[in-house]
RNA sequence: GGCAGCGUAGCUCAGCGGCAGAGCAGGGGACUCAUAAUCCCUUGGUCGGAGGUUCGAAUCCUCCCGGGCCCA
């Protein structure tokens, strides 16, 4: 029967642009998901959307001398072409800014409120004297209470990764001005997280399918204690409080950014012109997973399951693989030294799927990873072109050569085309396998070994001899060969989704990769193929030094 | 000074209680259909170090060293 996964993916920030860490993080593994799927005959529902309402965007706005508006529609619709051109599939992605997020984020607060996991109470409020201004979370800085790390965040301590309140910290600072800033009183709703901490104890007990990862840095917040949390301050740029005398106070980003899951799901539903559609993907049976970076774990496995558990009759999350990061030549990824490769410069230059594949197959997912450019340069040359590339070139201009571009007939298979095709029907079993479990690294690395296996094939089979005296041998070794191309478009699809369809263009196939299903479409004899062009585009050994002398050069 | 992370072949990384692995690079050979691509063979490691637990440790525990990041 057909399943029905949920695909949340972290919202980023429309503050600055994409770089590599975030779609190694997030958005690529996401993808390759959510293509696996449909191909297994599942439902897949995939959302994100830009974060309009963090305060890194105020932040940038004020810099900028811009409206907090102009930074985010800016940044939005390079976000979108940025998902095109690398072909993530969203199936929307949208922002946090519509009616639709607001009335969902109302409608869970309310509930929530009913149910009284949230309350009212006054806090202390930091206000910075010099700045004229009370200060959001991340405008407040000062020393973690529990790691003492001197520079921890009002809304969560980077090292020790605990969630926290403003007041938490020891010796405050704004971080406008330096300034330390005095606490007014103000009147804040909180959410009763607390009154979770046994129900989500016992659900975590359960998840041994996480993780490790995961797994440890939840429990071990869980172990600290949870403690309640203000989910409305004193700002004006969000969404709006759904409570009298709260007019001049907004909810605050951490509650209601990850309830954009929900609210984008509703509007997917609605463009769809079926209301109710979004409701198969969060309950029943449906599997929620929850694509986002090690930086986000405890909004994912603690916060936002809390949430859900409150609301009552949605699904919790079933998985959360997050990935750890991406360092870039061997240092850690920093925008502020531009010390990142940004996503559209990367794709002004070079082809969708050299990327995909290299952070396919080098993913952080168990451990942080490097991204090298002499590392994306040889997997690019020696790797996806030789390897692959070539493979599918030869199989595909012999066979326009030498048999008027057509498939082949079929003649006696010998035991070493018969285990060649047993294998190939192994690699997809093996990938299916691993893709369902979220084992990237292990499943592009299984599928690519098949395109090895059918290089030896070839060269076993030599059809390139045969052909001078028995033709219908060399027929049978082509044959053999165009079907595990056509396994490999399969199996690849998922990580490769631009050459996959060429390749499947190539082959002679009509309509969609995915409507062929997780199989081998078997080459029928006699089909026409397209003339091919090479799949992938070498590239030149200057590219390190030019890409690397971009790095850490302010703008 | 701090760190629930990291030290495995020249490089990038798997393995995480049961005979040290892959890809690339290096060396030798085969082939010529193919983007000078492919295929075979091969060199190369006291798994950072020292203790401990265990019949057995790269793997679990402790300490140390190194680097990394953050801070001062």
């Amino acid at each position: 029967m057909a399943e029905h996964i949920f695909i949340g993916v972290a919202w980023p920030y429309a503050n600055g642009s994409l770089h590599l860490g975030h779609i190694a993080g997030a958005y690529l593994p996401a993808d390759i998901f959510a293509r696996y799927h449909p191909l297994k005959g599942n439902k897949v529902l995939m959302v994100s959307g830009s974060d309009q309402h963090g305060t890194p965007i105020t932040l940038r706005a004020e810099q900028e001398s811009k409206s907090p508006q102009e930074i985010v529609s800016r940044y939005h619709q390079e976000f979108l072409d940025c998902w095109q051109k690398l072909g993530i599939s969203f199936d929307l992605f949208t922002t946090t800014g519509t009616l639709n997020h607001t009335q969902v984020v109302h409608d869970i607060f309310l509930k929530l409120q009913d149910r009284g996991y949230i309350y009212r109470d006054t806090v202390p409020q930091a206000y910075c004297p010099r700045c004229q201004r009370f200060l959001p979370d991340r405008y407040v800085e000062g020393t973690c209470p529990y790691c003492h790390y001197p520079q921890a965040r009002g809304d969560q301590c980077d090292e020790c990764g605990r969630t926290m309140s403003p007041g938490d910290l020891l010796d405050l600072r704004c971080r406008l001005c330096s300034t330390s800033p005095h606490f007014e009183v103000s009147e804040h709703f909180f959410f009763r997280l607390s009154a979770f901490r046994d129900r989500l104890k016992e659900w975590i007990a359960g998840q041994s399918h996480w993780r490790q990862n995961v797994l440890n840095f939840t429990i071990g917040i869980l172990e600290g204690g949870l403690k309640d949390r203000a989910i409305t301050r004193d700002i004006d740029w969000g969404v709006t409080v759904p409570q009298a005398g709260f007019e001049r106070k907004r909810i605050y980003v951490w509650f209601e950014a990850v309830i954009g899951y929900l609210s984008a799901s509703k509007e997917w539903a609605r463009s769809h012109s079926d209301d109710t559609a979004w409701q198969p993907f969060w309950g029943g049976e449906a599997k929620g997973f929850y694509f986002i970076g090690k930086d986000n774990i405890p909004f994912h496995t603690l916060i936002w399951p809390a949430m859900l558990m409150g609301y009552e009759n949605l699904n919790l999350p079933y998985d959360v693989p997050a990935n750890e990061f991406l360092t870039i030549e061997g240092k850690r990824l920093s925008t502020s030294r531009n010390w990142a490769v940004w996503l559209p410069d990367y794709l002004q230059r070079y082809d969708p799927d050299a990327l995909r594949y290299l952070l396919s197959i080098n993913m952080p997912e168990t451990g942080d990873a490097d991204f090298s450019w002499r590392e994306f340069l040889r997997r690019n040359n020696d790797e996806l072109v030789a390897t692959y590339g070539n493979l599918v070139h030869r199989v595909l201009t012999f066979t326009q050569r030498n048999f008027g571009g057509a498939v082949p007939p079929l003649g006696k298979l010998d035991s070493q085309s018969q285990r060649l095709l047993v294998r190939a029907q192994e690699t997809l079993d093996d990938v299916d396998r691993l893709l369902y479990r979220c084992h990237f690294k292990e499943a592009i690395k299984t599928a690519m070994a098949l395109a090895q296996e059918a290089n030896r094939y070839l060269d076993e089979k030599s059809p390139w001899k045969t052909i001078k005296e028995d033709e219908s041998t060399s027929a049978t070794a082509i044959f053999v060969a165009l079907s595990v191309l056509s396994a490999l478009k399969t199996v690849l699809y998922p990580f490769l989704p631009f050459s996959s369809s060429r390749l499947h263009g190539y082959l002679g196939f009509d309509g969609s990769i995915e409507a062929a299903g997780w199989r081998i479409q078997s080459p029928v004899p006699g089909q026409k193929l397209l003339f091919p062009e090479p799949l992938f585009r070498k590239l030149d050994e200057s590219i390190v030094i030019e890409e690397t002398s971009r790095l850490g050069i302010q703008e």
